[in-house]
DNA sequence: GTTTAACCCTGCACGC
DNA sequence: TGCGTGCAGGGTTAAA
């Protein structure tokens, strides 16, 4: 599932290779895909003949901006990817969408369960879109400071895995780096943020930016079940790296306890019930 | 204010 | 073999 270390390897990808090019046609396979729009028509006409100028990412949402002043807003949902390919190459199976570059390249969106998005919206309204307005500061941004970062925490009475996942908070951590990150930490998912003693919110904060940073290094995670893959098809290499998320049973990397998952809310949580504390 | 559960969806593992 | 069921998860929303 794409958190923000893969949609910041694919945004580098289409920062190299697509910026500058032309979007000749549009192909909606998937109606459902760009849900927010009334009609098809309504989508293609505004992305159709116009040049992509920049690409950002705020949170886990991509923003591809045009030189029309709208932006094309990307959402990869649980399964979403985007893939360049050749129009000769075969369509996979779940490509809900597909961006007919004028140089001849595609840029073919995929998505198997079908929680990604796409939309439309111009640049000027795009605080007044609901789910990016509310996405907080990026956890790598310089302003996102250990300052920032200290006074959101001590100001609330939540469980700090919700905290590092409520993406008004920090944007762009999902399950399987908020449990990396709290590994790294030696804090619970379920420590609640105000008990924290300064020292360990310091080592929450670090743990924080070098987890992150380790995902983009290592081009994301692809787990075997799941469909990531970067702008060329390559899948990522973090998950060779993982230390607690999906090794139930397995011996805790620094302390050789047993890794267990525990059912919180809706998620799995993994962790090591001797170093997390 | 915080937590929980349901919802959207598909593929897969499992039990009968 | 084939069917039904449960699970996985991001983000939102409603209810507790």
């Amino acid at each position: 599932m794409p958190e923000l270390p893969e949609v910041e390897v694919l945004r580098r990808d289409l920062e190299r290779e697509a910026v500058g090019k032309t979007i000749r046609e549009v192909e909606v396979k998937l109606p459902r895909i760009i849900r927010r729009h009334k009609t098809k028509r309504e989508f293609v006409d505004r992305v159709v003949g116009a040049k992509i100028t920049r690409v950002d990412r705020r949170g886990k949402y991509l923003l591809v901006s045009l030189n029309s002043g709208d932006v094309l807003v990307m959402h990869l949902g649980m399964s979403g990817r985007i893939e360049r390919a050749t129009p000769r190459k075969a369509l996979e199976k779940h490509t809900h969408a597909i961006f007919r570059l004028r140089s001849g390249a595609d840029l073919r969106f995929i998505d198997m369960r079908q929680f990604g998005e796409l939309f439309v919206t111009h640049a000027d309204g795009l605080e007044g879109v609901r789910e990016l307005a509310h996405i907080a500061l990026d956890p790598l941004a310089d302003s996102f400071t250990w300052q920032v970062f200290s006074d959101i925490v001590t100001g609330r009475q939540a469980k700090l895995k919700s905290l590092l996942m409520e993406q008004k908070f920090i944007s762009g951590i999902g399950n399987i780096y908020s449990d990396e990150i709290l590994w790294a930490a030696g804090l619970r998912y379920d420590r609640v943020s105000d008990t924290l003693t300064s020292q360990e919110m310091r080592r929450l904060y670090r743990a924080m930016q070098e987890v992150l940073q380790d995902g983009i290094r290592h081009g994301g995670v692809t787990l075997d079940d799941e469909t990531y893959r970067n702008l060329h098809g390559k899948p990522g290499e973090f998950q060779q790296h993982l230390k607690v998320y999906g090794r139930e049973g397995k011996p805790c990397r620094r302390c050789r306890s047993t890794i267990v998952r525990h059912r919180w809310g809706n998620r799995s949580t993994y962790l090591c019930q001797q170093c997390q504390v």
